[in-house]
DNA sequence: AAAATTACTTTGACAGACAGAGTAATTCGA
DNA sequence: TCGAATTACTCTGTCTGTCAAAGTAATTTT
């Protein structure tokens, strides 16, 4: 498992990145994670209502109620055009941290 | 410049690699920080002296005093073979890191 | 003598991640 | 049909790493 330390910071990246495939809801983007991460990362529901919260407010994302299929009422989440530019950006800085690490860890 | 949110928990591992190569003090390891990312990165003196000190408690490194040439006095820091251990151990966490974020945000 | 540079330390604040606990709705087996 | 399991979201408080700001001290440069 990936300690909490190093995931801070890329959070917003990966869940936005999730909203930008398609709307979804919270509980599909923990399992989603789960999913394609083979359980090595797994998210903290307390984390990722607290994410949800914070691009919320920076209007990155919006949110709407959803149908109901199974268990309580999903809130959905959509990204704005606001997200999509600031996703943009992330992905670059996470390109050049990857480079920056690199530099002393595989020197 | 690289934020402090995604730099974040890998202060251990460039500052453990920069006393692996050879023993180093403070200022000399800010310096080197700053020429090897040519500024991309700079390291904060209030950030770097509390992770000596974290690491020096966690016995992954060890201080001595070291002559005075320009300037205050210096204080090396050399890696113990706790902190060789736990620099591999990283070393391998951060691999696992680019692959999980990877398979979100180059996907 | 003053200013610049080298070098280290301490205090307090802030933000992100998380543990733990709780609420609520639906499905499904006994 | 009752209760357990699952789905789904929320809130409070705590911990940790980073950093701003301020300070101490020694040496070199002007």
């Amino acid at each position: 498992m990936i300690r909490s330390d190093i995931i801070r910071g890329h959070l917003d990246s990966i869940i936005l990145r999730l909203i930008l495939e398609k709307d979804r809801y919270g509980y599909e983007i923990s399992k989603e994670i789960s999913l394609r991460t083979d359980n090595r990362f797994q998210i903290k529901e307390a984390t990722l209502y607290a994410v949800f919260q914070r691009l919320e407010k920076k209007e990155l994302i919006e949110s709407y109620l959803g149908g109901v299929s199974q268990g309580g009422k999903r809130k959905y989440y959509k990204i704005t055009m606001l997200g999509k530019a600031y996703l943009n950006e992330i992905v670059t800085e996470w390109k050049e941290l990857k480079e920056i690490i690199d530099l002393f860890l595989e020197g």
